[in-house]
DNA sequence: ACCTGAACACCGTTCAAGT
DNA sequence: ACCTGAACACCGTTCAAGT
């Protein structure tokens, strides 16, 4: 069985395409592109190859020439988002403010097509705009000194967080309006009104619940990540122990699942 | 329009049930492990309401009489989720390991159940399962020390980062075999094989990525986050600041998204 | 070489008719 | 009261035929 990442026939081979029936020369970044407008102007259902090839001006069919399937197509749209999130950003040589300021893009760069984010967040691409995002985050962890094993461990954690909260936040946004509207309900209509006897934490907390549960926690649990990892990286400089050897032994350390 | 929570007949109004054709009985409970079941031993794509009638064995329309469409069904399977991973979860009074074992059991509790984890992760069921764990980790966190706004803050990233990672993994373990299989090998088949000149920093690091990009990151960014929340603990009841009162000014601020 | 159109095997949901 | 079966308006994907 071929790679997931392979494309039907290689562009270079793809020279002269005759336009569709509408005058339209497709080619693979029209069609990402048009994926991309068709999430955010009508929603993750409206994804379907039978519409995208009717956005298209082409026959659906014709789509299977340039992606082997929806789930290549999907691959190809998340590695654009991940493109247009880093695209010009640069580094301040400030490691803390340059995650924090990554972290947000990521998720910020989530929910402006949570549609789009929402399929293709816990996806692993290994195309071009992924690859440089690794680079990069890598370079700003080891550049701030931590040890390999180290940096990659929170690297890993750092990573992981903004994609799950992206994605989870996005889930949210993109949920069809019916349910949306349910949800944002639940915590005033249900939780603000359980009675102190049965629920005593609800009941006492419920005024904090109905302000913070409309925002995202993710600044929160970035600020969380960061601050632990600071608290780690001064331990690691500062206590004398030589960097990168030897087992980590407390705090932070690994923990089986 | 009603509220997406209520079935089309109260539970009570429906006594006594013809069986199906070939004999069922018919009931939510069933439906939903029914459901359940389908997602374990079929995927995620086997949860139609074709398949469920045919699993059933009932024609699929008659599921109408008891959720309202698949959305419905949704939110009861996920607090059936919720109830079955903390159904005997006992506090042992330590608020940080109590938290920490509540947050692996969300984790693996999805990782047991991918399929259905990924579809109701993110979704607010407001339903009895998910209103008893809210008033437990609740519990957890002012019975540690944590004045009421920081509880809920707390609370929130903590919940967050939970279901969001659980979501995360669970979408990786629920892939179909093919695009599960092709990414285990982009970390050793592309980033292991990228050349130092072009990218030092995943050259560098290359054997711990692909030792550790096939792990979980939850257990690390949940050690963070505890970790973070008792330097906060500490900070708040020696410090000598009044508990609960005025802006939270440092480390884990609020931030703007 | 590339696009088209028909075909196949599916979906969720509604509603009149049956029991 | 509850289940059934037909109907409607959709899906993704394949492949022989057209240009």
């Amino acid at each position: 069985m071929t790679s997931t990442n392979d494309r039907v026939v290689p562009p270079a081979a793809r020279r002269r395409r005759r336009p569709t029936k509408t005058g339209v020369v497709l080619s693979g970044e029209l069609i990402v592109e048009t994926a991309l407008r068709l999430l955010k102007e009508h929603g993750a259902d409206a994804l379907t190859v039978r519409r995208l090839g009717l956005a298209l001006g082409a026959d659906p069919s014709a789509l299977y020439r340039y992606f082997r399937d929806t789930d290549d197509l999907l691959l190809a749209v998340a590695d654009e988002l991940i493109g247009r999130t880093l695209r010009d950003w640069r580094p301040t040589g400030d490691w803390r403010a340059d995650l924090r300021d990554l972290g947000l893009r990521v998720h910020s760069g989530s929910l402006a097509h949570p549609q789009a984010a929402v399929l293709s967040s816990y996806r692993v691409t290994g195309r071009a705009h992924e690859i440089q995002a690794v680079e990069t985050i890598l370079g700003v962890l080891r550049g701030a000194g931590f040890p390999d094993a180290e940096a990659v461990r929170i690297y890993h954690a750092f990573v992981d967080q903004a994609l799950a909260f992206a994605a989870l936040d996005a889930a949210s946004t993109a949920l069809p309006p019916a349910a949306r509207e349910a949800e944002a309900g639940v915590w005033r209509a249900t939780y603000a009104r359980l009675p102190a006897d049965s629920h005593p934490n609800i009941a006492a907390t419920a005024r904090h619940l109905v302000h913070d549960m409309r925002r995202s926690a993710y600044p929160t649990a970035l600020d969380m990540l960061l601050g632990a990892a600071a608290a780690r990286l001064a331990e690691i400089t500062g206590g004398g122990r030589a960097a990168g050897t030897g087992p980590v032994r407390d705090g932070m350390r690994p923990a089986a699942d």
